[in-house]
DNA sequence: CGCGTTACCTGTAATGCGGTAGGTTTTGTT
DNA sequence: AACAAAACCTACCGCATTACAGGTAACGCG
């Protein structure tokens, strides 16, 4: 056996499994998971929905592999963040709204019932909080100015990311993402500038 | 004519209408609006889809049927509402997740391209920020005791709002919605008690 | 070259969807 | 009683959807 061939054989695989993840995440985004049919994410790749079904047996086994890239995606920062970085984030997602869009959706929808998202998120958000406390914790310590815990405010800085997104999502004229944001660690007690 | 007669036809029609609207926010709290069929509206109130499709002519009639339910259901406080009614809200809120899914679902599929409820959430976010400025505005004056002025401001509270309730949605045993919003109007410099 | 594996495709089944057409029962008015 | 309108049903259409089955062409390997 080439182990080189071999490995470009798997490669060229691997690749084209995240061409199509790649289409999953725009049509999500365009549809969310349940208007997202395989057809149109296969078309947009140059495959029949049946060519498709070759690399991810059912759709759910597709939307597992749209999820873990995006946990492959923000692993990156998880070691070590702070909060200035974190506007730094925002702003940066600020310009890449698809993304935003895609996972914005699959929240909306995970709330629903049987949604084979939701334990992924409900999961996903307990991470989240805790390390949002943590970054908290080493900005701050055990007590933020207001006098708040990091792990009761880590809430709520979660919810203004997501609540903000929806917002600009929907009317990004009105709404200045990274500016609100901003303002948001300022009303916890950072000094942004 | 009888008035009287006339009305009480009205009426019942109105009544079978509003049992319709009725059904639909739970199937839509259930599977979203892509999800809910009219068939499985129809048969909840013991009705076939055709018999459905006699009240509202089309699904999209049916779903602004459903939001103008909620305008109705929440132009009530809109005339004085003060924060701490705000955080009153909350807490009943907190006891009706039905109707939290609803359209917690509905923001989410709303912001995929094309969606039927995009415009009306669009408009609406414009309305409820305003709404909350003034709200903040006759608490504060013309700036927080952070600094922020109620325009600032008025975003971020629609994003605590909008987020918890995800978060709590997903996880209602991990997120104490009211007191976490209780928390957030502490850090815009409300006391609370 | 021959052979197995991978990467597709065509064909098709099974189901569900929103919506139309047209008839029938129920109800209210005169 | 006669009529009209509202409420609702059966029957159907056309289309989209996920998934399965089976065939075929290309490719890499020994």
């Amino acid at each position: 056996m080439s182990y080189g061939d071999a490995m470009t054989a798997r490669a060229r695989s691997e690749e084209r499994r995240a061409e199509i993840v790649r289409a999953a995440l725009e049509v999500i985004a365009e549809r969310g998971y349940r208007g997202a049919s395989l057809t149109s994410v296969a078309e947009r790749v140059g495959l029949t929905q049946q060519g498709l079904l070759h690399h991810f047996p059912t759709k759910e086994a597709l939307l597992v592999a749209v999820l873990q890239e995006r946990d492959r995606w923000d692993a990156m920062p998880a070691g070590r963040l702070r909060l200035d970085l974190l506007a730094s984030l925002v702003e940066y997602n600020a310009m890449r709204p698809a993304i935003i869009q895609t996972f914005s959706a699959l929240l909306g929808e995970s709330v629903t019932e049987d949604h084979p998202a939701r334990a992924y998120f409900t999961e996903r958000y307990v991470g989240v909080r805790a390390g949002m406390a943590e970054v908290l914790r080493a900005e701050y310590g055990d007590r933020l100015p207001s006098g708040l815990t990091p792990e009761r405010a880590a809430p709520l800085l979660v919810a203004i990311l997501d609540g903000l997104q929806y917002q600009w999502l929907l009317d990004p004229e009105s709404v200045d993402m990274p500016s609100a944001f901003r303002d948001f660690l300022t009303l916890l007690g950072e000094s942004t500038d």
